[in-house]
DNA sequence: TCCTAATCGAGACGGTACGTCAGGTCTTCTT
DNA sequence: AAGAAGACCTGACGTACCGTCTCGATTAGGA
């Protein structure tokens, strides 16, 4: 989704002044600035945004219907890009994949409110649904296929639910992003969750 | 958190009208009654809930600091108890606490919007630790007590990280609810995630 | 008319708190204020006098449901009180009537643009006939009540359009405001006016 | 006052594309025709006046500084012209004069709001002058030209103020179209005024 | 039984933000 | 260069809530 302006901007040759790409990057890095900067979000107004961006109300309106929209592009902005894999085997792929996820916990934990931004998100069905799909769903593709790719190797077992298996590799990361703001993601997390997984929670003595 | 009146109801003996219990309740239940009947969560004002509940908005402020510790109690009010623990085997103890997590995940499912109470709680730094502390830990703790007896009856590798294990367990359920809110949560569910990580990711021709 | 607000303070025993009637003399006055000051007229909007007064706008729709009604009292505050009559004779009386109008026009004339406010008002039928009703009809009423006393006493010829009359002898000071604002309202213009008519127009020598 | 547009049409030899006096026209009659067609004054924006004539905004601003200086092109070309007078006597003149303002003012009447607009003129002196100039002092001087034959021809008093004259003649019809808009102006009312004064208002008998 | 004081529903109060609309100015492409 | 179109910033519109503050009317003690 980008910005979402329901204007007349859609078929036909170019009439009228056209809009200016520069005032979207500027209010989104506007909105970026003013979390950074310690703004709780509950202050920030459209009319707060439009003041300190220098842009008519008019203006951010004519782009994104309203607040939470506008959030939406926001926080895409701050999203890290998918990550390299490296295809050596069903461990190393996990590992990078959840160090990406470590990294952007990190990230948006600096950039404080990042979070509940996202958390404001669910407010609307629309606005989480554009935020699913555009974010949350490639990330979990990307997963599914390295699991498919471990299943076909035999690298895992064959009659274990993919999609279950990666909600509980991701779970972790989520459980102390979410429920535990508190704790901290240390270095090391990433293989400490994939190679706890992939030993197994059974002492080793019951194979003997 | 009770009722968080900042007025002279602190020491001293009771002098004037005393405050009616009843009003609690009926703010609270007031607040459910609209989330249930789908009323969109931006939409519930405090000047909304005092009309609607047929109560003056001073009798709101004078109990609740603001709309955010309001919610803590209306959420805490829908929290479920915590559930028996059979205590007969780790896998028994682990398959009736996911159980009753995913029992609440439904219920929450139902009332639509209690959701996005939760998510709105983060707003507040002050009031998602009141919710963290009254809700999350003891549930967190309890889920670390019933690991902690598994990894003595050498149920449990002894090496694994006690803390991670719990990410790891609860993790599906908050995956399924937070980030995947159309994705059911099927009966058997809880069994499945147990039996499926207590069983080992790993072919088993593997230790052939 | 005075103060409009359409809300619930018609009927029953007083509830809630009651509104401060100096907040209405406080804007009405604010509002004179600000025109005597040299504030054009263009420039009055709701939210200026808000701020000057120092009310929330929401304190001023609540007695008036826009800026015309406003001006309407804004009007009325300004006008002066019926004169007193003598009585002594039909002249004395219509002089009396004339200057009283006479000082008026001074008076707004003073105030700055207190004439475009009364320009202004036209805009709204309904808000011209609050005030005609309550300010220019009575002091229609008060005129013709004079000539009807005149024609009995035999100072008026019987035959003569008492609404015609009325309208003559008001007539030069309506055309010095509304359509010569430059023209000045010079001390005994209301005699003048008064014994003209009263003299007639055709030379003496007609009737030797 | 013609458009009134500072723009490069001074002097020089003409170039570019010239501009088309059609939409001059079009405008102002489009404007008329919003009138008449009872959309209230207060919502004809220059947005709107552009909207509807299909022209664009810059268009207008190019020939008129605003919407009030627009206005006095858009009542001019409502003004009926000069009336031809008969010369045959003070009596003929003075309510050819008046007829003619009957006649304007229904059919200002009829066209609902052009008053409105007239009023909204005195909003800005200079426009209320540029409209005086152009449309109330020729009037005027006509008059007074009339005034000023029939004192000469004997047929008024030699010590009678003509300018106070003239306000007296013409008052009534004003005092009728601004303060009583619900009185009609009946046929034969020029010659009622003009009339009643000549006659005088003291009764006949006293001069016996 | 009265007195005192805090409670209750109601709603006015000074504010702030909402989302829309218009004012004038400024691009853009077309004529 | 002027045309229509429409984006741009500014600021007012009228509404809704915020959290506080009066109101008159209860309701419990304690005197």
């Amino acid at each position: 989704m980008s910005p979402a302006g329901t204007g007349p901007r859609q078929g036909g040759p170019a009439r009228g002044r056209p809009r200016s790409e520069a005032v979207e990057r500027a209010v989104v890095e506007g909105v970026m600035e003013l979390l950074e900067d310690g703004v709780p979000l509950a202050e920030l107004s459209i009319e707060r945004i439009a003041r300190t961006v220098g842009v008519g109300k008019a203006t951010i309106y004519r782009r994104w219907s309203g607040k939470e929209e506008l959030f939406v592009d926001v926080v895409r902005a701050a999203e890290p890009p998918d990550p390299e894999l490296p295809g050596t085997s069903l461990r190393d792929d996990l590992v990078v994949l959840l160090e990406s996820l470590r990294r952007r916990g990190l990230a948006n934990r600096a950039s404080a409110i990042l979070h509940n931004v996202h958390a404001q998100m669910k407010s609307s069905p629309r606005i989480w649904a554009a935020y699913h799909d555009t974010v949350v769903l490639p990330r979990r593709r990307l997963g599914l296929e390295v699991l498919r790719r471990g299943r076909e190797n035999g690298e895992l077992r064959a009659d274990v639910d993919m999609e279950l298996l990666n909600d509980i590799i991701v779970g972790p990361l989520l459980v102390r992003t979410v429920l535990r703001p508190d704790a901290d993601l240390p270095e090391g997390l990433a293989e400490q969750v994939v190679d706890t997984l992939l030993q197994g929670l059974r002492p080793v003595s019951r194979h003997a």
